[in-house]
DNA sequence: CAGTAAAATGACTGAGTAGTCATTCCCTTC
DNA sequence: GAAGGGAATGACTACTCAGTCATTTTACTG
């Protein structure tokens, strides 16, 4: 059964105002910035965007989910792939990194966002909140195995899964503002070597 | 010369104002929280605000750095009073981590504006990110010696002294949002643990 | 206890914008 | 190529709210 024409006209519309969103948001932030950008970033006009979208929240939130889905999936899949824990974390953190890195715009969003996670304005919120823990959970599991196993040294995997976000959350702010001049593998080897070392067994 | 009545009032009426905008934006974030609000949560009449500060923007800005510059200096204070490199670096993370737990609604505000440090709003924006890198370069510092004397391993100290500081603010959200049950002091020994092993020579 | 000046007030204004909906456009079908 | 219907449009509405300022209140002085 494929898509009929409704579906893939309303999807492309979906994508391309999700788009539009993400790099008008990224510049100015959710307030201050007018549905009649959106649509004009988008090249449509602004009656279209309710349309496909219930509200100017609707929209940001829809951009700024989707987008974190995305990272999570990547990320599972990565961590899956790799071996042991040190490789395991290595690709948590570079995929991360490198997809932040190729999606700047959402990641302005997100970073925002979680500076506001206690605002909760939406009906979303929740759902928020959770993806949000969904990728320090994924991580805390990675954490409990390899401290079950000798492999690193007992200390509170949720925490220092909460950490391990923080800490590559932080290395792109710090590119972002162009408080580090460094290669972005530099930047991470640099990371990993700290995390690793207070981890190790 | 002892300050006139004028000077008193006047600055009652601002600690007044600064204290009450701390709570309500904290409360509701930046656009969200109306003048009106700020207005009643001080006592005053909104016309009253506007005899005190110019602008919105302008009572936020104020309240924000106000509190970073008290942060900043209780830091300082505590980083140079300790002995050595672990004993300055755990000060000023027991230091920033006690403030925040302190004076919450300014932490909120504090890291909602770190969210948003690249969408400069207001005159006031390059202070900002003076205050915010004053104090990763205090750290740094700390770290640059240490690394000269051997006492802690040679890694890029600018990068570093902004990881801890991530780490810190991080482990206050984690209490905020009601990720983390354990006491404070648990909290800041696991953060303390992990970073020194990642630095430790 | 007038008289005056400074401080405080809050009703008002003007700008800005989220969301609506009557109209137009365009695509499909017969 | 006419008719019908769904998609797109953008002028418009209804509302919010930062900032102002004429008026009132308070504090001080002689």
């Amino acid at each position: 059964m494929s898509k009929t024409k409704q579906e893939v006209v309303t999807e492309f519309r979906c994508t391309e105002i999700l788009d539009a969103a993400r790099k008008v948001f990224a510049e100015k932030g959710f307030s201050e910035t007018t549905m009649d950008q959106v649509a004009e970033c988008a090249g449509i006009a602004k009656g279209t965007l309710y349309l496909y979208f219930r509200s100017k929240r609707d929209i940001y939130m829809a951009a700024l989910m989707e987008g974190i889905r995305s990272l999570n999936n990547d990320s599972r899949r990565k961590v899956e792939a790799a071996a042991g824990v040190r490789e395991k974390l290595c690709a948590f953190i570079e995929t991360r990194v490198g997809y932040f890195e190729q999606h700047r715009d959402f990641f302005l969003i997100y970073h925002s966002e979680v500076g506001n996670l206690r605002f909760p304005q939406a009906s979303h919120d929740g759902q928020l909140s959770e993806l949000y823990l969904e990728q320090a959970q994924m991580l805390e599991e990675v954490l409990k195995k390899a401290a079950a196993a000798g492999e690193i040294r007992e200390l509170r995997p949720d925490s220092t899964a909460f950490t391990v976000c923080d800490m590559t959350r932080g290395v792109i702010v710090q590119r972002l503002l162009g408080w580090s001049r460094a290669e972005l593998n530099d930047d991470i080897q640099h990371l990993i070597g700290l995390i690793w070392r207070g981890i190790a067994a």
